[in-house]
Formats: C-alpha cells, structure tokens, sequence
DNA sequence: ACACAAAAATGGAATTATTCTAATTCCAAA
DNA sequence: TTTGGAATTAGAATAATTCCATTTTTGTGT
C-alpha cells in the first residue's frame, strides 16, 4: 500500500471517528491489492496470510467500516454472498456466467447523466447499481 | 386474473414442461395482483387468503417456476429478501429511503442502447440490472 | 372407475451469509 | 501507568433460502 492510500485511510477513518487498526489496515490493503471483487471468506484467507489470528467477524466489521466511510464499494450481485470493490469511480459490474469472473466496467459520464435524467419528476437518486450478466470473449479470461 | 394472463401462465409453463397447478396460478395471480413487490413471505400470507394451506416451501417453488419461465422478475436490492415482480418491460427499480417502497422505472429504449453500448469490445450482456436509491417527493408517496 | 407413475406440495431440517453477544484485548489520552 | 472506550474475538443466533423425505395430486392407460 502507498504513502497515498494509507493517508486517505487514516484520515477517511478518523472522519467517522474511527481508528486505523492492524486489521483494518490489512483488510484494506487487501482489497487494493488485487481488484478482483473478493468476497470475505476470501479477503479473510488473503488477510490471513500477514494476520494469521484475525476472525471473521472482524474482517466483517473492517469492511463494515471501510464500505462506510466509502473507501470501499460493495457490490451485490443476486443474491451470492457480498463482494468488494475498492474502486471508487462511477463504474457498472459484467459477471461472464462462463467464467464467474466480474469485471468493471467504466461509465462514460454522458451515459451516467442520461440514466440519472431518466428518473421521472418527483425521484431524486443518490446513488445506482448497475450490473450485467452476460459472456466475454477469450481475450478477458485473464 | 384475466383470459389473456391465465393464456400466459399455461403456455409458458406448459413450454417448460410444467403444470399449471392451483398453488402456481394462485402465486400468479396475486403477484398479478397488487405491483407493487412483495416477498416470499408477503406473497405467502396474500396467497393464504385463497390457499390457507400452501406452504412456504411451496410459495418458493412456484416462483421459481415462474420466473424460470419468464413470467416473473426476481428483483434484487442490496441483500435484502428477493422481491418479485410481473412488469416485464425493460424498467429500472427504485428505493425510496424514506419510504421503503420499490418503483417501477419505465427505461427509454434509447437509455437500454446507451448502456448496452456502453460495454467494452469483446463483452456481450444478455441481460442488465439497474436499481437507484434516493428519495421521493410527496406526489409518489401513494 | 382403477391402477400406476410422474409431478407437485408439504413440513421440517439443513444450509449459509451475516449479525449479535459477551468476554477479552488494545490503545490513546490523562 | 492507569483507565475507559474502542476494537477484536469466538461462538451463538438469525433469517432467507434450499434440501429432503413423505404424502398428495394429477394425467394416462386399462
Ligand atoms: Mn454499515
Ligand atoms: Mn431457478
Ligand atoms: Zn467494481
Ligand atoms: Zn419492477
């Protein structure tokens, strides 16, 4: 993690009051380390490795307190356990039903107003999911 | 329950192999019935008024069924208890945070290109999710 | 009508993601 | 260094959904 991030952590946490703990440290780093919509059984055996005695129920609360000081994002999916996402820019979420992969996807802002401005009169969003299912071609198995 | 609607409900089901039982018309029927997106248990004490015996084991078959044969939407928001719906228009959802209620967004079929199109090369949806939370004024607070 | 087999319904147990609880540990400030 | 609140922990509790074994219903052929 660098000078950057960890900064935005503390003082993300410190906004809500909170303290930057070894484990929420951790459960962040994890996070911005591989993008790749972990769920937290998942972050829990990433976090283990540097943690090895954190619980599950503390890397709930972390992502807790990381998805609510919105340095995190948490995706749903259906209704498959929550997964987590640390990047922050208005972006929709691909899941290819062969892979099981998620993908982000980038939102032209164009395409974000137009959704916004399709909202009747009287509905004022502050905020949207929008997710896909759908097949990818073999150049995004990565 | 229209002639139309019961056409509906046979044939799609019957495409699937299935029979169009009194428990699946009956959880039809009340979905049909009020739009206004009940779960399971909602559908199950509605149904009762008609089939005081039905089961909630049952409640949840015959919406499986249903929405295997398209009939129904199975609507998802945050981790909350699936919701169903029988708009199949292409419509967004939205919460109102104040209210709790979901509403049916009618979607611009130019706004379902624009998102369709807003995917990279190489990624093919056949199907897309979009929900917003916010808040209504008082004129859709019925 | 009767018998049979497949499909469906049923009640209750099991599963599982998540939250809660109560006990312990940590830590920043006094 | 004490200390009070914050955080972590293990395990129990919760709740939506699914599973399973049993019973009931239904369609079909006799
Ligand atoms: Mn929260
Ligand atoms: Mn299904
Ligand atoms: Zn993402
Ligand atoms: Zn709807």
């Amino acid at each position: 993690m660098n000078d950057k991030d960890r900064k935005g952590l503390h003082s993300a946490l410190k906004s809500k009051g909170l303290r930057p703990t070894r484990q929420r440290t951790c459960v962040y780093e994890t996070i911005l380390g591989k993008k790749d919509h972990p769920n937290a059984d998942e972050i829990l055996l990433r976090v283990r490795r540097n943690l090895p005695t954190i619980s599950l129920a503390t890397v709930y609360n972390c992502l807790d307190a990381l998805v609510d000081c919105g340095l995190v994002r948490q995706v749903n999916l259906d209704r498959s356990p929550s997964r987590f996402c640390p990047n922050l820019t208005p972006h929709a979420h691909f899941k290819c039903n062969r892979t099981g992969k998620i993908h982000d996807i980038p939102m032209d802002p164009k395409v974000v107003a137009s959704l916004e401005s399709s909202l009747p009169k009287g509905f004022t969003a502050e905020n949207f999911d929008l997710s896909f299912i759908g097949s990818t071609d073999k150049k995004n198995h990565s």
